[in-house]
Parts: structure tokens; C-alpha cells; sequence
DNA sequence: GAGAATCTGTTGGATAAACGACATTGGAGC
DNA sequence: GCTCCAATGTCGTTTATCCAACAGATTCTC
């Protein structure tokens, strides 16, 4: 994975640690809201210590972080987005992506409420932001990538938790065939 | 379980690890047979260092030993045999037990040479012939345990041996019906 | 049958996890 | 207000796991 060149060769106790937390944080998720997920049900049910937790993560809302990152990597490198370039195509999978990352998000959490949302919007983003600055600057234009990125970054996480939040939710392939040219246009000169 | 009282309180990462060992232990026995798993294969599948085996079975026959003896228990657990006194019906039950386990060892394993089984025979027999002592000494009779013990665990692991290589397995429950008198005049005594 | 490759069982030193304890905080119930 | 209880975050010590390296044994290959 291109923007993330990181963590290959890890201790095994500490992979085993994060897997085994992750695992655990995610199953509680879907039993209750974040709010009321202690860092001891965390540990408890991960059959791990709760010390050894505070040496993984600062707290519970850096694991949640954390978890969020991973779980939206995984899904970008599993449409392999990370090794690609820009083009309309790439955009609108990413799009899709987004959308349907976020959607799943609501519906195996047990609560998500907005409290929840705002917390692992940054870190959405973040990984949005990074991803197009990625594919801009490799095509060499002298043109600064900052600002179409980050436009380009909230209208894809803001189209996103309009389309999730859509009681009824219209066919996600059709919304994004519509939102995608709005994304576009201001990409269009990186094409 | 009364015939082992044991291993209740045991340090979180050595049961993470012999767990870890026993999965991909039982996974590589699915794949290809005992004799040529080495001890690489298993920790390697489990992603454990190799030392850290050695720290918990001397080689890879005790490991062998171990599973089985795990299988075996939590089936017997399964069935409550462990809990419970000598009884025609419990008895029934046991051989019941040893066909099935010993079939299902067969059917689950990659390639169940006639080496594979004389490895795994004195295992299954002691746990047999335990809990079968168990029953007997808990009849509080003053007769001698250890002969009638041994006779019958013997035969029902004979019994559960021939079974499982007949090639036209007969029906499970009317074989042991018709075995159950053979095993059980020995000790009709204790009833 | 010589050489290469693999597996074995073991060691010493580094590091992560376990454990028990502690002071602190914040909420629940009275 | 108050007490009680549970969760938090931190610490020092002990223990299990990791890792690299080793010599010896076995198997493969040419």
C-alpha cells in the first residue's frame, strides 16, 4: 500500500494484541453505543490486560481511531485504490466506497449516534484527503493539490453521510452517477 | 470436571499460545499426515515463534498427546460422562462416545495411517480407563477396581476400533446395542 | 556419496504482556 | 451534602514470548 508504507514487520505479540482488541471493540460495538463501551469490556472480552490496553492505545477513543482506520483502509486497498491514479472512474469508486463504508458503519454499530459520527469523521477524512493528494500530485502538475484535495475530500465524506443517512435510500450506483460530475469538476485539470 | 481439577487459572498468554498451536495443529492434520507436519509448519500456521513450542510441549509427539487428550475430554464433557456415576445407560454412552470420537478422528484427518492410531491409542485408553475408575471407586464397593477397568476400557476401545475401520459402517446405535452386554457383564458388579 | 537444504532442540538477551497495587475521577443512590 | 462503587490511568515487578544464532541430525539432490 502506497500511503501507508508502515508497519511490516511488527512484533507478533503486539499484532496478536491490536487483532484480539480490534476483534473485541467491534463485537461490543455491535452490542452497544461507544459511549457506554468501558476500556475493562474491551480487555475482558479480549482476554488481554487491561495495562497491556494503555501500552496499545492512549485510550479508548484513540482505539476507536485506530479501528476506524483500519477498517477503511481495508476496504480501499480491497478495491485496490491505493496503487492507483486519478481518473473519473477511480473518483467515483472512491465515492462509492465512502458511501458504502459509512453506511455499513450505521448498521452494525448498535448506536450510532452523532456523538459517534463526529469522532470518526476526521479520521475519515484524513484517510480521503491523503488518498487524493496521493493521486494528484502523481501526475506531475505544477498546480497545488491542497485545496481541490480537501474540496474534493468534504463533499465526498459530506455526499457520503447525506446518502446514509437517507431514510430512503436511493440506488447507491445511480446517487453517485449523479453527485460524481459535481466532484469532478474540480479535479478535471489533474485528468 | 472431576478427573481434571486442573488448569483453571492459567497465564492468559499461555493459553493464547497452546490454543493457537492446537488450531493450526488440528488445521494442518486436516491438510496432510502427522508424520509430515513439522513442528515450522505448526508454528509458522500459528504465528508463534518457535522457541516458544519448545517452551510448551518437548516435541511435537506431545503435542500429538495433548490434542487428542483436549479433544477427547471436552467431548466426554459434552456428553456429561465426566459428571456422572456408572450406570448401564452411562456406559452405553461412553462406547457411544469412543466410536463416534475415533470415526471422526478418521474422517478429519488428512491421512490416519495405522502409525497415527498406535500414537493415539494409549492416550484415548488412559483417559478411558480414568474415567471409568472413577465411576467404579465411586460405587464405594470394596472390590478392586483396576482389572474390571481395564478389561472394559480395552474393550470398548477395540470395539470403537474395529467400528470406525469397518468399511459398511453398520448403524452406530445398533452396534453398540448388540456390543454393550460384552462390555458390561464385567461390571454388572458395580451397578 | 558429497554438498545443500531443512528440521530439530537449545541458548541468552531483549521486549511485550501479565499482575497487583495505587491514587484519582465521576456517577448512582441515599 | 455524603458514601459507595466502578472506571481510569499509571507504576514496578515477574513471566512468557520473541529473536538470532548455534550444533547436530535427517533428507534431497545431483
Amino acid at each position: 500500500m502506497l500511503p501507508n508504507p508502515k508497519e511490516e514487520k511488527l512484533d507478533p505479540r503486539v499484532k496478536r494484541t491490536r487483532g484480539l482488541i480490534l476483534q473485541s471493540f467491534s463485537e461490543l460495538l455491535a452490542e452497544k453505543g461507544f459511549e457506554s463501551i468501558s476500556v475493562q469490556d474491551v480487555t475482558d472480552k479480549a482476554e488481554i490486560n487491561r495495562a497491556t490496553f494503555y501500552k496499545q492505545f492512549p485510550d479508548k477513543y484513540a482505539l476507536l481511531d485506530y479501528s476506524i482506520s483500519q477498517m477503511f483502509k481495508q476496504e480501499i486497498e480491497k478495491r485496490m485504490l491505493n496503487a492507483c491514479h486519478y481518473s473519473l472512474d477511480n473518483l467515483r469508486n472512491l465515492i462509492l466506497a465512502v458511501c458504502e463504508f459509512i453506511s455499513n458503519m450505521h448498521s452494525e454499530c448498535a448506536q450510532p449516534h452523532q456523538q459517534f459520527e463526529s469522532l470518526t469523521e476526521g479520521t475519515i477524512k484524513k484517510i480521503i484527503f491523503d488518498l487524493l493528494s496521493h493521486w494528484l500530485r502523481e501526475t506531475n502538475s505544477k498546480i497545488s493539490t491542497e485545496i481541490p484535495a480537501t474540496v474534493a475530500t468534504w463533499a465526498i465524506y459530506g455526499l457520503a453521510s447525506f446518502y446514509s443517512h437517507n431514510k430512503k435510500r436511493p440506488a447507491l450506483e445511480r446517487f453517485v452517477d449523479e453527485a460524481l460530475p459535481l466532484v469532478a469538476v474540480n479535479l478535471e485539470q489533474f485528468a
